[in-house]
DNA sequence: ATAATATTTCGATAATTATCGAAATATTAT
DNA sequence: ATAATATTTCGATAATTATCGAAATATTAT
């Protein structure tokens, strides 16, 4: 799979509102993990859906669980979040001749 | 809507390979514009597919078209894009107390 | 006015995704 | 061993999304 597809698949599954509210919630909590039950008291839905979702965002690489005991963690990926950010300025006024000249569009773009 | 909502319709725009394909290209043609047709020859697929896209981009608000002629001109929308970014990092590590204290996890992040 | 070009809208179909209860699995405490 | 806790897997259903041909609309050139 290329670098299109797979962010192309990290930005689907960010693209859930319910999972894009986890992703965010992991990433607020940090390095060190969370554990689900907190993940599902924050988001007040049922186990099962739950699960679905976090199990995307595992797919997708954006998040690694690791086992706790009875707890599982979800550790956010910061370098794959980095990596999607990158590919979507990556190129950014490539074919625009006058680019640099132009005033730049959005703050750290271009 | 919320910005948590928004943003997840835009990153679930981007989120399709087509479109993402489409939007990086705008992207790298910049802020002058490009035309419907031009991207079509890029992309190769059926008018009304491309049009469709089109269409959830510019509904998302991460282009707008402007007509020039018998030319639609697309024109990424940067500050959304931006903001979109913005959104994900946020809150990084905020819940964390020792975080500025660890290793930066993902380059710009935290 | 008619034709040519550029693009969208309509409508139908196929494919994918979200939701959630019930049952299953893994781990720890008794 | 049994019970309690934490979380996933299964399976079914409803909802959303992608695809694309045909027809429609907008603009320019003749």
């Amino acid at each position: 799979m290329n670098e299109l597809q797979q962010t192309a698949i990290c930005l689907a599954e960010l693209g859930n509102e319910t999972r894009l509210k986890i992703f965010r919630f992991l990433v607020k909590m940090g390095t060190k993990g969370t554990p689900v039950g907190l993940i599902q008291k924050e988001m007040d839905i049922p186990g099962s859906t739950l699960s679905h979702h976090i199990s995307k965002l595992a797919k997708a690489g954006l998040i690694v669980q690791e086992r706790n005991g009875r707890e599982l963690l979800c550790h956010p990926q910061f370098d794959k979040l980095q990596s999607i950010i990158d590919f979507l300025v990556d190129e950014c006024c490539e074919g625009e001749e006058d680019c640099l000249t132009v005033e730049k569009p959005a703050g750290k773009c271009c």
